[in-house]
Order: structure tokens, then sequence, then C-alpha cells
DNA sequence: AGCTGGCCTTGACATAGATCAAGGACAGGG
DNA sequence: CCCTGTCCTTGATCTATGTCAAGGCCAGCT
């Protein structure tokens, strides 16, 4: 099991979170205070870390490794909403919702480390601090961008135009071509996440590069013409 | 085009509006000198109120009518995300977001009546007001939940799921068998927000009826047994 | 009453993507 | 080194849903 464990105040992971865009509007007594609630423990690859319907009384921070967001079908398959890494926090939202539980299961994808902070201590810090408010309101309003981002993906694009958009979005604006791209996900993780099955995955994958549009190699995929990556997402 | 204009202190609407919770919170005077800054206006059917990517610089508040989000696809088609109707605010998360533009088109589903909102009047009052910085926290939090729930109904769920599990959420907890249910939506918008064609939505309806599941009537859907209909969500 | 145009339903057919099944590549362990 | 299991790919089929086409129903207008 998970065995959360005080912080250090030197410790490197505090530091790390410091910085994160949700703390570092705070000033250094309010986040200390914070600080002397926060946890941290290392989670194993496959490792649960909350179901949902579990009790919600902590968020979390992404010290190392990736964090897997996702649901649970009928079937007792898994789908794959999102992928925290290093730097992000994560079901920081759900302190906010009316009925008090994870909506969704995290699951460690790799062995990692995480921070824990409770919700209740970031509400009360919240009540004297607007700036901090606002930060977490610009927050919350981002993953709910990036949730209609993805429900325009997965509702009127096909499986291939999922799959570029998706590549697309890791490739930084204004890159001159050609682009290589490191896929942080294995194949049937991305698979997942862009709600198709693996075998589709690489027959898309297949198809973009037998149309010159990628060179796949592992893990690593090169773009020659962004643009027309991006032509792909027309259809 | 649409005409905009102030409200009067003693109208109806603005009485309305007093009465959301995003503004229930807020102190008599608080809300004055928000309501001066308000204005309302019909809207008629099919007009656009707003279209993807339009500087936001307002939210909604619906007096009366339907106005529907939604997104238009590459090839010109329509996919309606959700419908708001009376008492409902919209598009007050665009005020967070980093890019400053609506995400999804505006428009409306019926002649409508709406109250606007300049962003900016009501991120002044929050900054003062902790507990309106909560509720907004609270409401946007429920949007993002809201939109979890449709990831998953259009990623894990087929037609038929989809579309109980729609009805299931229009019948409200706890009520005695049998249930009738009055659909809000002419058939073909409600096809769009389920992410079906139409021809597919009413065959499922045949099926569902068919299967002695619903007793469909025009716009009123009676379930003779909501534990049947939560059956086909199994699947 | 008779038209007209929405909107919905139904049937026949097409297709994207799922499913099933087999095999290849590769890492880790004995 | 060979075994074993995991992950990925590929091919052959199946199926849910989309597409196309026709017709029915009804409201509102002339």
């Amino acid at each position: 099991m998970l065995d959360f464990i005080a912080m250090n105040t030197q410790s490197p992971a505090l530091h790390a979170v410091r910085q994160h865009y949700l703390f570092a509007g705070l000033s250094q007594s309010d986040f200390n205070g914070l600080a002397t609630q926060m946890t941290y423990s290392p989670i194993d690859k496959g490792e649960v870390l909350f179901l949902r319907g579990d009790t919600a009384e902590n968020f979390f921070y992404v010290v190392a490794g990736q964090i897997e967001l996702g649901l649970t079908t009928p079937t007792g398959e898994k789908k794959v909403i999102e992928v925290f890494g290093p730097n992000r926090t994560f079901a920081e939202a759900v302190t906010f919702m009316r009925r008090n539980v994870y909506p969704a299961n995290a699951q460690a994808l790799v062995d990692s480390t995480l921070v824990r902070i409770p919700n209740q201590a970031y509400v009360d810090i919240l009540y004297g601090n607007p700036d901090a408010c606002m930060r977490l309101l610009g927050d919350v309003c981002q993953h709910l961008h990036a949730r209609v981002v993805e429900l325009e993906r997965s509702t009127i694009h096909n499986a291939r135009s999922r799959l570029a958009s998706y590549l697309l979005d890791r490739i930084p604006q204004d890159t001159a071509n050609p682009v290589t791209v490191e896929l942080d996900l294995p194949r049937h993780v991305l698979a997942s996440r862009l709600s198709i099955k693996p075998e589709t995955l690489s027959r898309c994958l297949r198809q973009l590069q037998d149309s010159g549009t990628l060179i796949i190699e592992d893990r690593n995929v090169t773009v020659p013409d962004v643009g027309k990556l991006r032509e792909q997402i027309q259809i």
C-alpha cells in the first residue's frame, strides 16, 4: 500500500511544488503552512492511487513518473482520459465538486513519486487570497477547455484525425520542418487515450507512414511536413 | 443583429439573475453594481450569439428559451455539446481561459431572452469576495465533471447506452415507476447531443420501445421500469 | 381543402473500426 | 543461451453506425 510520509522543508520535491502555477502565487508563510500538511510517497508501476467513487480528500502533484486517469467500462476494460507527467497536478477540481468523490480512477503508469495535498488546507488558503483563487480558476478552466477539445476529437473526428490531432498537440508552435516527436506513452495506452483499439492505432500509424506523412521509428515520430499532417484533420 | 440594452433595476429578469447560484451569495451593493453593467436582449430562433474564436468579453444568463452550444465540423455539420435552458448561465468559464475566446458556437434553439454579464465586472467582484470565488469554482468544476461524464458516454458507451444514460439523467432520483420524461429537444438536436445521426436515434428509440423498455409518444417518453432502462447501460 | 416544407421514420446498402487469430520483435529471467 | 511473457503488427472477418433514398405525418399558409 501507499505510504505517504511528511515532507522535509528542504526537500527538492517541495521546492518543485513551490514553482507550480497553483502555488507560485502564495506568500511564503501561506506556502509553509500548507507544506506542513503535504506528504509524499513513491508509487509503483501499476499501483492504484484512487478509484472512482472514493472520497476525495486530497489532490496530487507529480514529482516524477506518469499517472494515468482513466475509467473502467462495464465490461471491465479501461479508457484512459489523461496522463499526467512531472510537474502536473491532478484531481484539484474534485475539491469543489458537489459529490466529494473522485470521478475517475488514478493509477501509476510507471514508477512515480507523488506529493499529496489535502484539499481542505488548500481551500483554507484560498479564502484570504483572491490571486490564488484566480489562478485556480484559470487552472480548472484550462482543464475544462481540454475536455471540450477532447470531446470534439472523440466525436467529430475519425481515428486518423484524432491521432493527427494528438501529434500536432505535442509539436510546439512555429517549429521548422521536419519535427520529431517522442511518444511518451506505450501504444496501447495511447490507443486508449484516443479511444481506439491498439490494432486500429497500428493501422493508422502505418497509413500515415505509407502516405509519407510520418516516419515512425519506435517511439520517435518524425513529421517531415507539419502542414501535411494538419491536412489529416480536415477529414 | 442582437441589441443588448440596459436593464431596469426593477426588471423581473434581474430578479431571476439574483437568485442564480453565481449571484445569490453577493452582497446587495455588489450585486447592484454588477447589475448596472448587465444588459439584456431577446434572441430569435436560429440567431447566432457568438462563434468559436470570438473574443469573450461576456457571459450569459438564460432568462427564457434554449441556447445551444455547439461545434462545427470541418465538413460543415454541427455537433451540439450542450443546451442551456432558463435559469442557467453559460460561457462563464471562458473568462479564465488562457486564450480569451469562446471555444464553441452559441445559437438560439428557440426564441429566447438573455442577460449579458461582462466578465471583467464579475471578476472585479470576485476579488474581494472569497465566497463568490468558491461558488464560481464549484460551478466551473461542475461543468468539468459534466464534460467527463459526457466523454465517458461518447467513448465507452454505444448509441443505445448513451440514449439510456441521457434519459436516466432526466429522471429525478427516487422516482416511483412508471416515470414520464418529456424530451426538451427536437430529435435531430438530441441526436447531435448524443453524437449519433437522427436515423440511428430513431432506430434506438424503436428498439427500446419494441423491447418494452420505453413507451414513446411524441416528445413524451414513459419508462415503465427504470431498472430495466438502467440495464441498457451495462452494455 | 389542398399545398408546402419541416421533421421524423424506415429500408437498403456502405464503411470505419472492432474483434478474432496468428505471428514477430524484444526484454528479462533462469 | 533459450524460454517466457509482453507488446506490437498484420490479415481476415464482423458489426454498429453512417449514408442514401423514399415516404409519412403534421403545422401553417394560401
